[in-house]
DNA sequence: TCAATATATAGATACTCGTCTATGTATCAA
DNA sequence: TTGATACATAGACGAGTATCTATATATTGA
């Protein structure tokens, strides 16, 4: 499993705004100018936590005249729950399936 | 939604050594000595991890005499993906379905 | 052409975080 | 009791990050 690139991907969703810009893009795409009236912090601000979800490959962003739209990427939407659920899941190469000097608790 | 609360857990989460953790963990208890045979860091940087994802509320610790335990929780596991399956799941409740002066691109 | 609008970039600041070394504490076996 | 083992805590350091103000760029309507 790859933990660093997923490392990457959750670090850019580790921000309660951009949670929030996730959430908000989960329904379909939206301006920048759009997202901002969800939020109290300036525009330079959400400039960056969009460039940071660009960057993890979370939001694609398409330019159209004056305004930026941005959507959620379906790679994203459709991998990423799906990496969660491996990582939850019991797997067979395991190291709790091999040998270990250490007990067991009762 | 409680970005707040839900962007403390993908925090914890948001590390390359305690994601391979958290593996380490869905398949069963381990103690601490078994969890850094894994890793090349030390082993307070191994505790200073542990009682992040404790802080999480991601995993439970119990001492059994001069080992430590550490079991994931299960409401983790169970209320984590389903966290970010609503998160990325088209709600009414969003922005997008209410009045914009943006237009929508084609 | 000019002003307004939408967004990006630069640079600064304060804070957080991952890791280390050094050391403390608790448990157990001899 | 003593030494070894398992783990935690304290404190430091360097790197990263969330935010801001100031400014630049691009687009469009008048």
């Amino acid at each position: 499993m790859n933990y660093a690139a997923y490392a990457q991907v959750i670090k850019a969703m580790a921000d309660e705004n951009r949670l929030k810009i996730i959430d908000l893009l989960s329904c379909g795409t939206l301006c920048a100018c759009e997202i901002l009236e969800n939020f109290d912090f300036t525009q330079p601000t959400l400039s960056h936590h969009m460039k940071v979800l660009q960057t993890a490959g979370i939001v694609s962003a398409v330019k159209k005249g004056r305004w930026q739209y941005y959507t959620l990427l379906p790679e994203f939407t459709t991998e990423f729950p799906e990496f969660i659920k491996q990582l939850l899941r019991d797997s067979h190469e395991c190291v709790c399936h091999s040998d270990s000097s250490c007990s067991r608790p009762d």
